[in-house]
DNA sequence: CACTAATAATTAGTACCCTAACTAAAGGAA
DNA sequence: TTCCTTTAGTTAGGGTACTAATTATTAGTG
């Protein structure tokens, strides 16, 4: 195996990008399951901490989700009775996926949740921020043209 | 929302992890279809060109994967046939996960794969090797203590 | 040697992830 | 106004990804 052969697994950005993705969103596991989310809700979770309501749409172009994905997994936040989902009166194609009170008030329980992922990481705040740009440029020149 | 929001989507490594995993990822979908292969089975495809055969243990913790993830994978491929499972000799439990002349030939086509990418995403390949760097500190620090 | 504990891989179950196809509603053009 | 095109979200299907449970084999201990 030849030291520059352009398929070895640690030259290849997308295995470091899909490894650590993986291990990294497996850390929250056990910290959210008291929450009852997953990973994926926890995002979604974000989003609408942020704004709400919002459009399955809006959903999918923030957290970078297909509209079928997003779907029955709102569903699912629904029937946990974090959200609601209602036909939106100006276009009724859309929905508004609306916090509950439930849903508003895990906000305050889910602050817990980065401080204790960057205790487990344990580097550097500064290095996690540094390792965040650079995955924001890499999700820019990934994205398709807007 | 406060411009100094803990919970600030565009704050969470997560978040960009998650989303530029995903969507990097993506992009090979279209490279990789001709050759038969989605994105997970071309990194067990690279880990086998370095290396055949490998038991379903090494496989995944060079991957990072968890054997119930391959078990599946690797029948698909081997029924694809690019590998062979068979019980090692010395240790039945394991298996031998051996590549194919066909799986083996495959590689060749393969190469054409990263720069393909590199291309489509226009970033530096010094930008690229850094970001990696990165992941792979990442990784280290996210993954269990050996 | 007998028995217990550990290990390797598979299966079951749940939750994503995407593409493709579909239904219903809205927008736009003639 | 009518009709075609586009859009929003859902469903179907295939492939991951993990945890938990299971089966068979091996390792270790007394």
């Amino acid at each position: 195996m030849p030291a520059d052969d352009p398929l070895a697994l640690d030259r290849q950005v997308c295995f470091a990008l899909a490894a650590a993705s993986r291990t990294v969103i497996g850390l929250y596991r056990p910290v959210l399951e008291p929450l009852g989310l997953t990973h994926p809700q926890y995002l979604v979770m974000l989003a609408l901490w942020e704004r709400s309501p919002r459009t399955v749409r809006d959903l999918g172009e923030t957290l970078s989700l297909e509209p079928a994905t997003l779907s029955p997994l709102l569903k699912r936040l629904e029937i946990a009775g974090l959200l609601t989902r209602a036909r939106r009166v100006d276009d009724e194609r859309a929905l508004d996926v609306e916090l509950t009170p439930a849903g508003r008030e895990l906000r305050s329980r889910a602050l817990a949740v980065p401080g204790k992922i960057v205790a487990r990481l344990g580097l550097e705040v500064s290095e996690l921020e540094r390792i965040r740009d650079s995955l924001t440029t890499l999700l820019a020149a990934a994205s398709p043209p807007q």
